[in-house]
DNA sequence: CTAACAAATTGGAATGGTTCTAAGTAGCAA
DNA sequence: TTGCTACTTAGAACCATTCCAATTTGTTAG
């Protein structure tokens, strides 16, 4: 019965197998990082977090995994101003906005009309393959 | 008579005179370039444009008084991914594309409304001092 | 089970853009 | 002049990231 509906508990695995990669512990802890915390962290801390279950782990790993995960289209990569990388599993449409106070980052629904509407200010002979929207300022520490 | 009108010949020194701050054969020099040739150099790229009038400015003048003209507001700054910062004499509300292939970039002109239609998206709470809109993929030669 | 191969991980060195630092210069003010 | 303060300079330092060469691990074939 090969129809089994493949949930999340190994849609990385499955993602890796397609890509011809192989599934490591490194690379699902990482992801497993990634997805419970789901916040916009760097490569350093998601390093440090990690490190919680595979001490043994280096940085360069790290780096890898998350480069991997970005290919396999599980996660994204986010980049404001010249600051570390951050990686965001957060895969739907949406915009962001970086506190700059705190240096925390917001994900923002973006309505598809909205980015449709946005992406038709390209004048002909421009092809975009991605459109990026990002706010800048403070949000309330709020609810 | 101090009512002269004073036009961009030294809109320059006005504005660093605002500030506090002196005019300086660097300062005018690197303003110049950028107004000159209107795309969008990284630092090295003015670097090398500006030693053809001052051969012995420093690297690090150059990122000085980038720095300076951006805080003056004559400039902004632009980043792409993690490459290096490219400065911008456009101040009118733009977008970006990013062609992937020349690594070149095109200002997209960016409607007062759609800029305001994008602003709107924010939950009460987030107050946005900038809003950003990058575009990638790949542009025709064209005309 | 073992050999052989390919893929992945590792630590450390290297890179590249940017910032820092300390010393020197320049221009204005008393 | 002396003294300030702003500015410039060269080179060192920094930091995120990538590269490298050497293991280690996993997979496949015999």
């Amino acid at each position: 019965m090969p129809s089994v509906i493949m949930n999340p508990p190994d849609a990385l695995a499955q993602r890796l197998a397609d890509s011809g990669l192989r599934s490591t512990p490194q690379r699902e802890f990482i992801y497993g990082v990634l997805m419970k915390k789901r916040d916009h962290p760097t490569a350093d801390e998601v390093y440090a977090r990690v490190r919680a279950d595979l001490p043994s782990i280096s940085l360069a790993t790290v780096y890898n995994c998350l480069e991997t995960l970005v290919q396999c289209g599980l996660i994204r990569v986010v980049n404001f101003e010249r600051g570390p990388t951050r990686y965001c599993p957060n895969l739907s449409p949406h915009a962001h906005f970086h506190d700059e106070q705190s240096g925390t980052i917001h994900d923002i629904d973006l309505p598809a009309d909205l980015l449709e509407k946005v992406a038709s200010i390209l004048p002909p002979g421009f092809d975009a393959k991605s459109v990026e929207v990002t706010f800048r300022g403070k949000s309330q520490p709020a609810a």
